[in-house]
DNA sequence: TAGGCCATCTGGTCCT
DNA sequence: AGGACCAGATGGCCTA
């Protein structure tokens, strides 16, 4: 859907709109509302009034047409000031949301599904949502690496090394097995976000994948999605000690395989 | 045509 | 004071 129409200034408005206003804006009036809006910023003051009384609009229009105040206010700075300042704002809040958007792009590049031209790109929300997913796959998979890795050198090791470096040490006992619990629904949440009323269900057992809008609203970390100081170790810098670095066993590699295929395929819903 | 997704404008708030 | 961040509103584009 997005493929051309895409976040990073494909719009036809992007990149030198401030001209195009400062072309436009005094030669002729466009349909669009972004012109409209700077008219109404600008020399216009008949089209303001005509536009914040006309129809029930938004905080912007109430506020700016319902008392006029706001021009007696700025009446100080002259009009021209007032445009160059508008356009200079608006600027930065454009290239504020480009640069968000090509953070996105990065994000979506390291991201396991399909890339491609015949791919669609995946919307914002689908693109976080699937990260998350992802994040917590790969924790999960390093969770069962270090368990697999203390069994074939035996559970000596693994508990001295765990409650030495503090990798789970402070965690609960079921802090991994709940990471676990994770992983075999991931493709649900994932497959889900289209229809984020089902996300909740699909995942009782952290109750942690919230709609969508809310899950983004909300930076804390739901308690049982806190990865604590295990996560903040294994995320950070190396562990020195020969457990951490002994390479991962190929059957491990495969089951990262599978699993990213599945989110990979999953991406499939997200990309309908 | 309705709904999803998006870019943009805009005013408010917070921070430096 | 100026910039960053945010949320609401609006309208365009695209798809089912």
């Amino acid at each position: 859907m997005n493929s051309d129409s895409s976040s990073v200034s494909s719009r036809a408005s992007s990149p030198d709109m401030d001209e195009m206003y400062l072309r436009d804006h005094h030669h002729h009036h466009h349909h669009h509302h972004q012109d409209s809006r700077l008219n109404s910023v600008s020399s216009t003051q008949n089209d303001l009034v005509q536009k914040m009384s006309g129809e029930g609009l938004s905080r912007t229009g109430s506020k700016a047409g319902g008392e006029g105040s706001k021009y007696k206010i700025k009446k100080q700075l002259s009009e021209q000031d007032l445009q160059q300042l508008r356009l200079k704002i608006n600027g930065r809040e454009r290239k504020r949301m480009h640069d968000l958007n090509l953070a996105m792009d990065g994000l979506r590049e390291v991201m396991p599904y399909a890339h491609g031209p015949s791919v669609r790109k995946l919307s914002k929300i689908a693109t976080l949502l699937l990260a998350r997913n992802y994040i917590l796959m790969l924790t999960s998979s390093l969770e069962e690496m270090k368990r697999l890795v203390g069994e074939i050198y035996g559970g000596h090791h693994s508990a001295f090394h765990c409650s030495t470096v503090g990798h789970s040490a402070g965690h609960p006992p079921h802090a991994a097995s709940a990471v676990h619990q994770v992983h075999p629904i991931l493709g649900n949440a994932l497959s889900s976000a289209s229809t984020p009323t089902s996300l909740p269900a699909s995942l009782p057992a952290l109750g942690t994948i919230r709609p969508p809008h809310s899950l983004l609203k909300t930076p804390s970390t739901p308690p049982g999605l806190q990865l604590g100081s295990g996560f903040q170790h294994w995320a950070g810098l190396p562990c020195p000690c020969t457990i951490c670095q002994v390479p991962p066993p190929p059957h491990l590699s495969a089951l990262s395989a599978s699993s990213m295929a599945r989110i990979a395929g999953d991406t499939k819903d997200l990309l309908k």
